[in-house]
DNA sequence: TTGACATATCAACGATACTTGATTTGATTC
DNA sequence: GAATCAAATCAAGTATCGTTGATATGTCAA
């Protein structure tokens, strides 16, 4: 019989390593802007482009940024680039908020005195 | 008779602020970690700097980033200050990533070119 | 009081991240 | 091929963010 792996003592670590990465992701305007269009379908740069008014370089810097993150992928079909939401990487960053959240019945008032 | 607002004509907007302020908030690995160790219930600071094993101003800047993005509270008592989750806060940003999902049925695939 | 302690704040520096304009790459059209 | 176009990449500058060490504020205990 083989040794089973100790018993988790505390509920599963939150992967924040992963959050970080992504909460970063999420953090700039731009890049928010390109993932709230990208709900709907995919589109190309150029689209994009003139939707958010951002210089190209620029909005090519972004997504390649929220590439990086795995929120989103492209697409190359001639001239253009289609970009397009990674859903699994949205339900992944829900999933890490999720697990942030309070946890019922532990800990909920501090006792006597706080340090040792 | 007075002019009724023009009926939105695209699902709710994300609200873009929001989200980028959550997600920088969260983007840093120190404030992850001690929003993941704040699930639990509310710590006092010194608790959390030996947690973290971080300098202590350190992590009062970060707490205060935190503060300011309406992710946690403190509560001041004698010599010490314990902070606590805001569940709202988790929520709402839960609920902004929810919102980020692809909206099925639309625009599924690009069609013909797409700059016109 | 005085001294020790917990935390916040500040100023200075270093490190990242973002923006811009120019250049490059690859595909299309003439 | 030459010109054009979409997009990526790069180098330089700028801005924003994070760290550090020092100092300030407020509380408690002797």
């Amino acid at each position: 019989m083989v040794a089973t792996p100790a018993p988790a003592r505390r509920p599963p670590a939150v992967d924040l390593d992963r959050l970080t990465t992504l909460g970063q992701a999420v953090s700039d305007p731009t890049r928010a802007g390109v993932l709230e269009l990208l709900r709907f379908g995919e589109r190309c740069v150029c689209d994009l482009q003139s939707d958010l008014d951002v210089a190209q370089s620029r909005l090519s810097f972004h997504l390649k940024v929220l590439r990086d993150a795995g929120l989103v992928v492209d697409r190359r079909e001639g001239r253009w680039s289609y970009y397009a939401l990674v859903p699994k990487a949205i339900e992944e960053l829900h999933d890490l908020v999720a697990a942030l959240r309070p946890r019922p019945g532990r800990l909920p008032v501090v006792q006597e005195g706080c340090c040792d």
